[in-house]
DNA sequence: TTGTTATTCTAAAACGATTTAGTAAACTTT
DNA sequence: AAAGTTTACTAAATCGTTTTAGAATAACAA
């Protein structure tokens, strides 16, 4: 492979210093009194010849590799590769570059990706952090390594976040269930039980029923590990459905849990709504499509992204200055469609 | 931030020199003759102190950065975003990470993405080309730089790509159309038009018609402008379901027109299959809820990632001897559900 | 002539690793 | 004891930038 252009190739061909060279293509020209014509020269040579910085060069020099890491769970599920790509612009608009792995929600994978990226220099992370035990994001907190998590975060520790208001979410679609007369609703989530979005929303579930004076079943709330949703799915809902636990309605925290559901459901022969209800959190095509249309908690995806990525570069750039950190939840919204109408106005 | 451990930290702490330190934590102690109780001595402060590499300054000696650069058209759609998944597991396997970009099926965005990861030194690309002008490909062919084209590649330059067999796999879903009674199929592919998948797919499907008899009603067959599909799919199906064009089925070239299409067929109450069928190109979950089902080409997109890496670390790793390229056209399968259900054996 | 001040440019260090080409000391051989 | 061989290590170059500190020349004033 040819090797690049490099400054002292300029530099020799015009016999002038690489210093020289590397001033004026920085601009600095002017301010360091490098005349006009000389100027010109290099400009038009560093063209000619197609110059491009060599960028491990400048990172090596400048300490900064003008890259962002980002750990999510799985980047071909829909949810984070939306919010992936709304990274993706967010930071290329400030010249930065992401790399994108996946921890597949293992804890130590999730570490060894976090070293990884940190020998590659990043100049910061932002995590969809699946850690049960925060100590690997305490040392970045103490390092004072900028970093934001997203759609999880520890609430035993003061760090940048960036998630969706996932108490409120859940607690709204409950309420909305409840309201059109289901009381015993099952509820579908991912274990490992550390993952605050889960909780939050599992929580947001119990209040919602608390609040109108339903009791919690522990029955009808069930655990499925990631990475074995397809798997489980069936006993699951099987456990749900069959009496004395018969679950009126499910609701599943995640597009994952309501895709593998609505596959058994439809399995089961089970109609939606009328045999059952289904609500889901998380919005995707798919719910809008399908028939009947699924009611969802939509997040904000590209919001969350984009935060994320102004946080962290904010930190990056002020990283002298210790500075405070930011915890932000956005609201998310429920979109109402056909898959828990009423029982009596049914349509 | 506190900075990292040098390699100059841990020598000046032994008093040996860095090289020592260098060897030792390669591995190549023993073969330098370094003592045993020095390389001991050396372990064991190395680990004490975490040291890691700092991959850049490597990156600039060894001249790779042990990263790829993957541009596709977006990284939150499914399609890609499943590769990518694959790409960034075969990847990391041999220890290379990989950096996403979205091109938006624009051709000078695609242009400066490849630029750009070449400042950035990524030792290869793999690309989801969206070129019309093929000179840019046929550099980096000609500088020798190690690339790889997924779903799309140029007829005109012989180049390593991984693709799926798009003609095979678009004449077998519309033979079995023609089989299953239709004779007028709409196609609606994505333009802009030298997008070689669309193409073949295209060429799939007049083939089919061709060898069945069937004369091709140009008006049967819309183009639609990425980037506008919801804004255009009204019109294009309103169009192609209008007499005297009166399609009897749809067959959509990409997940994001079927997605599109479905949404209108339902706004305008058309059943499926009853009034009109529908096939897909790309099958996706959704294809499999939606009701009735949606029947679709699978594309093995795991296989398409893992083996676009394989060349690639094949080609990155000879780059000195200049080496034959690789052409792989990986079969699709056909699954078969009920959105096109025979005319006359109805379900 | 000498000293001062711009003007225009450059040498060299630094970033942190790898690697080539050694060196110094100890030990062996004759 | 001289020569050769091991053993155990290191100095310095290198990758391609940026940046600090300063050099060389010319122009000008005294």
């Amino acid at each position: 492979m040819k090797k690049g252009i490099s400054l002292n190739d300029i530099a020799s061909r015009l016999g002038v210093s690489k210093t020289l060279v590397s001033l004026v293509l920085n601009g600095h020209g002017d301010k360091k009194g490098i005349s006009c014509e000389t100027q010109k020269k290099v400009l038009a040579l560093a063209k000619e010849l197609n110059y491009q910085p060599n960028q491990i060069a400048r990172g090596l020099r400048l300490g900064s590799s003008k890259t962002v890491g980002l750990i999510v769970a799985d980047i071909s599920n829909v949810f984070f590769s939306r919010i992936a790509r709304s990274i993706e612009d967010a930071a290329s608009k400030k010249g930065y570059q992401v790399i994108f792995t996946s921890s597949d929600e293992r804890e130590e994978k999730e570490i060894d990706l976090i070293r990884m990226l940190k020998k590659r220099q990043v100049d910061g992370l932002i995590i969809a952090s699946t850690l049960s035990n925060s100590d690997e994001i305490q040392k970045l907190k103490k390092e004072n390594y900028p970093f934001v998590l997203v759609d999880r975060y520890y609430s035993n520790i003061k760090t940048n976040y960036v998630v969706s208001d996932n108490f409120t979410g859940a607690y709204n679609v409950v309420e909305y269930l409840i309201n059109s007369g289901y009381r015993k609703i099952g509820l579908l989530r991912i274990s490992p039980s550390h993952i605050s979005s889960m909780n939050d929303r599992e929580q947001g579930f119990r209040s919602a029923l608390n609040k109108h004076g339903i009791r919690v079943d522990r029955r009808l709330v069930r655990q499925i590990p990631y990475g074995k949703i397809e798997q489980s799915m069936e006993k699951e809902i099987r456990d749900l459905i069959v009496s004395p636990v018969s679950a009126q309605a499910l609701f599943f925290l995640n597009n994952n849990l309501t895709v593998a559901g609505l596959d058994i459901l439809n399995k089961f022969g089970l109609r939606i709504p009328q045999d059952i209800a289904v609500a889901s959190f998380d919005d995707i095509d798919l719910f809008k499509l399908h028939y009947p249309p699924i009611t969802a908690v939509d997040q904000p995806v590209g919001e969350i992204g984009k935060r994320a990525v102004e946080i962290l570069l904010n930190q990056i750039n002020q990283k002298e200055k210790k500075q405070g950190t930011e915890q932000i939840k956005l609201p998310t919204e429920l979109v109402i469609r056909r898959s828990c109408s009423n029982f009596i106005m049914m349509d």
